[in-house]
DNA sequence: TATAAACAGTTTAACTATAAACAGTTTAAA
DNA sequence: TTTAAACTGTTTATAGTTAAACTGTTTATA
């Protein structure tokens, strides 16, 4: 059905618009020197767990594995994370968040929140909230996709 | 309020997943050797315009000049789009697909369609209609947002 | 007309990402 | 026990992006 497949294209070219528009706004709002790959490691320590391999966090963004190992070379170099190895595993790393870096990621938060509010205000919670659903279903479903693909469930 | 902070937050982090698979799954569906800005600008070329400048181009994806003067180099090499000096206006240049990047488009098209056509199938015509003229509304609304923010609207 | 400002595109340096090769560690199997 | 396979993280080469400096052209202004 071409008129279906039109429409997807439609529709995920607005999704990666807007992913764009916010991304290069965020980018903006977030203190000089910290990128938003570093930002996003930080806040996963406050949201999901203070503790991780580098591993489970390139798994968690979906990143490569070297690509971690960058911004994780990154964010110790500013002493923002502490990186040691695993004494029970001599294959992984222990990754924690510094004090520091706690209050670098509040601060980014404070700096960054008001922006991200100006872009939603003008939006009704309930429209929001509306939307929420289908996008986290059709998240799930692209997601567990990724998995089921032949070839590429291995280094992500 | 912190609620809608919160809701904002996920919101845009939801966007921002999808925007990463579909994106990295399309780029894999893609031709080797033809990049995911490179077949955008082929497209751009069959959904928008015969015609463009490379400062029209750049506006149209929100990429710096700098990086459309290089995806307009790959095209130009690999023969899909013809570059030439605007005779009425010495700043310009004029840009326009080649027959051969025509059919490079189609061919790519014909490769990928499929596999959007298979991210979108276990959901409803219905279902993505209704989501997308808020989505729409909110990427008009960054778009305008951009605009207007200080400093930063020379160069996109 | 002369000069300054704005504009269009290119180049460069720095950054981030991927894919693939690599090194070391652990686990499984023979 | 030895060997092969799987795993964890790093390195390297390549590619695409931004921001800023740069070249050349056009427009505005004094």
């Amino acid at each position: 059905m071409a008129n279906k497949n039109k429409l997807a294209f439609t529709f995920f070219n607005e999704i990666n618009i807007i992913a764009q528009l916010s991304s290069n706004a965020f980018d903006r709002a977030l203190p000089i020197g910290l990128s938003r790959s570093q930002f996003s490691v930080l806040n996963w320590f406050v949201r999901v767990d203070s503790v991780a391999t580098p591993g489970r966090l390139s798994t968690a963004f979906m990143v490569t594995k070297g690509a971690m190992t960058n911004t994780l070379k990154k964010l110790q170099e500013k002493g923002l994370i502490d990186v040691k190895p695993d004494e029970s595993n001599g294959r992984q790393k222990i990754v924690t968040m510094t004090a520091r870096g706690r209050q670098v990621r509040d601060q980014a938060l404070r700096e960054a929140g008001p922006m991200m509010m100006e872009y939603v205000e003008h939006f009704s919670l309930d429209g929001l909230r509306q939307q929420l659903p289908f996008l986290q279903e059709l998240r799930q479903y692209l997601d567990e996709k990724r998995y089921s693909e032949a070839g590429h469930a291995k280094d992500k």
